[in-house]
DNA sequence: GCTACTAGGGAAAGCCCTTTCCCCGCGCCT
DNA sequence: AGGCGCGGGGAAAGGGCTTTCCCTAGTAGC
């Protein structure tokens, strides 16, 4: 690899000179030179090396943001709103997949304080495990005493600002669509019970059940995967468990696909025989059969607001953003037969 | 930020020892040096600087990949495969969003190079611009020069090894699906025409219509953006120029998902009075309303593939693993109704 | 004509680590 | 007892770049 040195020597200039010609520093450099190093760079195909210039500035300009996995379209949006803004304000961003894995969301950390990033944004459901929650914390205090900032996305307790979806509001508001539609025997498909968003979003439905007269019992509500087969084998379960399920909430709309392909499986139709409701207003959700009633969250300006608060000038405490979440009516929720 | 030498100075010893012990080095260091160490590194909460590290070593254990978007289920599979194996292999891996723009591929190639990978791994269809095509070259070429390892998917004409993804037999036979099932009148959605993978599909397409005696008239090709509306915006175009249409053949999953819902909008059924069929068999293909037929590449073991030649041992010759594909027949492709 | 600047360029000191080379002292062998 | 080998540790030389500081001319001002 050429390096800044060759071209200075094929030129006849110093390394500083090219140094500023390469980065357009505001010393001023004459035509001249600037024309015959631009040559030498053309001919060696320069490119500076990138570690050597990040040791040598002394300013950051690359954030890191940690998020469950970047192929699912919840945080693919999210992390379309972040890079808009950091393409703003030219920072480059390193995405680290934790794959729902504590530990390697740990690493992560770790990694992103190793490559000196300037912020870190942490996004997705964080997990029941006191234990994990303080030795994160620990973390990211020693990064952000050294001049670290943090965000994070929809995670209770953690150092840093945060963006707090509304999650418990969301659940609380699908579920008085679903309670206020006439429903009694409703079924809730739910992510594991150690994410916290499981956890808030079950809240808000419980609240909203309260309100309507009704309890959530637990055998109506299974557990599984947060993904489309969990959804299939958690509608399964409860649907074998009580037959006269009219309505089932799933708490994430890929889970509510594994629903409807359960539903159909059984040759029960919806909304007809049982209604389903989703979470997250995933793009496909209005593309299948029928098209799913969700709960959307402004997950790109989501994104955009994390990003923006760690850029922005250091707090003397942590800020907290809610920001709302809204049900989107489509034809999967209608009154129950009767 | 703390740094090795504070490490050091903290456990009065030398910077070398603390290299050492972090770094796990085969040179033997007493248990108590150890444990002095490693109590200061706990300490001051030390994580050594990553650009500083990749500077001082010599090997490089890090490759950049570049996609049009990860968040496009295509690309997150192939990505899927790739990561495995570079997680095997010890290998990080860097992922690069072109989001379709031929400039950012090229940056993106420079920057790679920067951040001195070990090799790029550039997927996705390629662009029929001689100029554009030229430049890569130019860029690849120079950086394989210089020891770095290329090696693309689905693209022609580019240094490095290649996997080639049979897009030219998936058209053939997904059009020998079509035409067998007795189809007239087919219209075709397609992806930007200055995508090879279109032109690719396209031709496959025309052999099998060739030997089924049809043509594909150009009318009957509608190019449309590389997603869901893209897809909707083009069978409606479609529709309106030919009404009797029994069959629309899109060159990829989102956009016959655009062509449900656009069919769906004028009230024709699927595949009553019109079938669909895909490219790409999307996870999401069987869960839409019918479940498509569609043409299945073994993405995860072409992301796989790609990043094992990559890391063997270089070639004299630029290595050609075609990969091919295989129809998946579902519901959504029936006789026509006649 | 002399001083006082300024523009333009270079030398060199870092930035933080890895790794080679070297040194010291100990135990072993003869 | 002397030489040798080796285990354990440190000094220092990079690795490639940025940036401060300094120097030299040339220019303007009086």
């Amino acid at each position: 690899m050429a390096t800044l040195a060759d071209v200075a020597r094929k030129a006849g200039v110093s390394a500083a000179t090219v140094s500023r010609i390469v980065n357009g520093s505001p010393k001023i450099v004459s035509e001249e030179l600037r024309e015959r190093v631009l040559r030498a760079v053309q001919e060696l195909q320069y490119v500076p090396n990138a570690h050597a210039q990040l040791l040598a500035r002394s300013h950051r300009t690359t954030v890191g943001v940690i998020v469950h996995d970047v192929s699912d379209p919840y945080f693919a949006e999210i992390t379309r709103g972040l890079q808009r803004v950091a393409s703003e304000q030219g920072r480059l961003v390193i995405i680290c997949n934790s794959y729902r894995d504590p530990d390697r969301e740990l690493e992560y950390v770790e990694l992103l304080r190793a490559h000196q990033v300037e912020s870190i944004i942490l996004a997705g459901s964080g997990y029941h495990d006191p234990a994990f929650t303080k030795s994160l914390n620990a973390k990211l205090s020693a990064y952000m005493a050294t001049g670290g900032r943090v965000s994070v996305v929809g995670r209770h307790k953690l150092a840093g600002d945060a963006v707090m979806p509304a999650n418990e509001e969301g659940g609380y508001l699908i579920g008085s669509a679903v309670f206020s539609a006439g429903h009694r025997h409703v079924g809730v498909v739910a992510a594991p019970r150690q994410l916290t968003t499981t956890t808030d979003r079950l809240a808000g439905l419980r609240r909203a059940a309260r309100e309507h007269h009704r309890t959530l019992p637990s055998k109506r509500i299974a557990y599984a995967e947060f993904d489309r087969d969990g959804g299939a084998a958690a509608t399964a379960a409860l649907l074998d468990a009580d037959p006269r399920l009219t309505a089932i909430v799933a708490l994430n709309d890929s889970m509510a696909i594994g629903a409807l392909s359960a539903l159909r499986e059984r040759g029960l139709s919806v909304p007809g025989d049982v209604s389903v409701v989703g979470f997250d207003d995933m793009p496909i959700a209005r593309d299948v059969t029928p098209p799913l009633t969700t709960v959307r969250l402004p997950l790109v300006e989501i994104g955009a607001r994390a990003i923006t608060m760690a850029l922005d000038a250091p707090q003397p405490s942590p800020r907290v953003e809610e920001v709302p979440a809204e049900v989107i009516h489509r034809e999967s929720l209608a009154e129950p037969r009767d």
